[in-house]
RNA sequence: CGCGGGGUAGAGCAGCCUGGUAGCUCGUCGGGCUCAUAACCCGGAGGUCGUCGGUUCAAAUCCGGCCCCCGCAA
């Protein structure tokens, strides 16, 4: 039996942490995750799918402020005498502390192939960039972020719709495989993790609220990555009559010569969509999700809406 | 008690303020026009107006309770 314990908070991380525990190589020793703040309308705090599944199966669940202060939480980890510390997507950096306690190795499974889309924001920013191909890596935690040796990574290819969400659900159905494998390896000593070449390395950044605002003033092509790469988690936007409209799925519609309108216009309204005007083609909005309504086609919305071709959205 | 929008036909909405015949754009079904069509014309079906109660001669509309969905902020 493998002794791990488990570091993570998002729901992307669930399925590994299932795996660890219904698998019979591994003892899960705890899980520690990022307390439950209080979310959501009203002030309910819901707990974390995680902590409830690690709660469903009698796993103890520490939830640290910051794991490296917390002299206790440090000591009582030691005392678990655990192989590994499996971090994905926890949250919170681990001091060199904390690093050092388990066995044989602290790991980290990050969602690109390293060392391109280090850091916070991985997943979305490849779509946004328009890669045709992202992955999965695991490599030993350092204390650089994202920086340690690689041990084993997964392509995953991105195809020209794929969104955020679905990218996620991707990697969330390959990763437990990728940790098991990689665990097992360095286990047996069978994996020898290479560093990685600094001056490949790409850096994420955070998604500030500018960005979530469309501009039609760009090519269609950007408008439609950024929009699928923000999907759902911090979904784009566009004003119309003053409402807040979100754009949740599109398409690239060539559209010839500058002719055919300004830059916002709506330039036709199709059965599968509402075609508007960029700095170069056309995105075709498909799905949208209107302040205070739930998800809807796009046409669906413009007929309740009572917008017309050739006015403008903002 | 964080702020706010909403629940009306299969879909998206209007109507509510100022109670009195269930409306619009689509879809669907039938028919017509057309070489043809996602276009056009004619006709039809389809709604306990979220739910419970109150006021009233009369409630989608006014008043109160409850359920559900969503946006912002964090």
């Amino acid at each position: 039996m493998i002794k791990v314990v488990f570091f993570a908070t998002p729901d992307i991380a669930l399925k590994s942490f299932e795996f660890f525990i219904n698998s019979s190589d591994y003892e899960v020793l705890a899980l520690v995750t990022q307390k439950a703040k209080p979310t959501n309308r009203g002030k309910k705090i819901i707990e974390r799918n995680i902590t409830c599944l690690a709660k469903d199966n009698n796993i103890t669940v520490f939830e640290p402020d910051r794991i490296s202060k917390d002299i206790e939480l440090i000591e009582k980890l030691k005392s678990m005498e655990p192989d590994f510390f499996v971090t994905f997507a926890f949250g919170q950096i681990l001091s060199q502390q904390v690093i050092d306690i388990p066995k044989i190795a602290t790991i980290n499974l990050h969602a690109s192939l390293l060392p391109k889309y280090r850091g916070a924001n991985p997943i979305c920013e490849a779509i946004e960039k328009g890669e045709k191909q992202t992955g999965i890596t695991t490599m030993k935690t350092v204390l650089a972020l994202d920086a340690g040796d690689i041990c084993l990574s997964e392509k995953i290819d991105i195809p020209f719709d794929m969104n955020a969400i679905e990218l996620m659900e991707e990697i969330s159905k390959q990763s437990p495989l990728l940790l098991d494998k990689t665990l097992k390896g360095l286990k047996n000593g069978e994996i020898t993790p290479i560093c990685q070449k600094e001056e490949d390395a790409t850096f994420t950044k955070k998604i500030t609220k500018e960005q979530k605002v469309i501009d039609w003033n760009s090519d269609a092509i950007c408008l439609h990555n950024k929009i699928r790469a923000m999907h759902t988690i911090n979904t784009n936007h566009m004003t119309c009559k003053g409402k807040i409209i979100k754009v949740l799925k599109t398409d690239v519609v060539e559209c010839k010569g500058n002719e055919c309108g300004k830059c916002g216009e709506i330039i036709d309204i199709l059965k599968d969509g509402v075609v508007v005007k960029c700095a170069n083609d056309a995105l075709k909005i498909i799905t949208v999700k209107p302040e205070g309504k739930g998800e809807m086609k796009a046409c669906d919305w413009i007929r309740g809406a009572r917008v017309d071709k050739g006015e403008c959205f903002e």
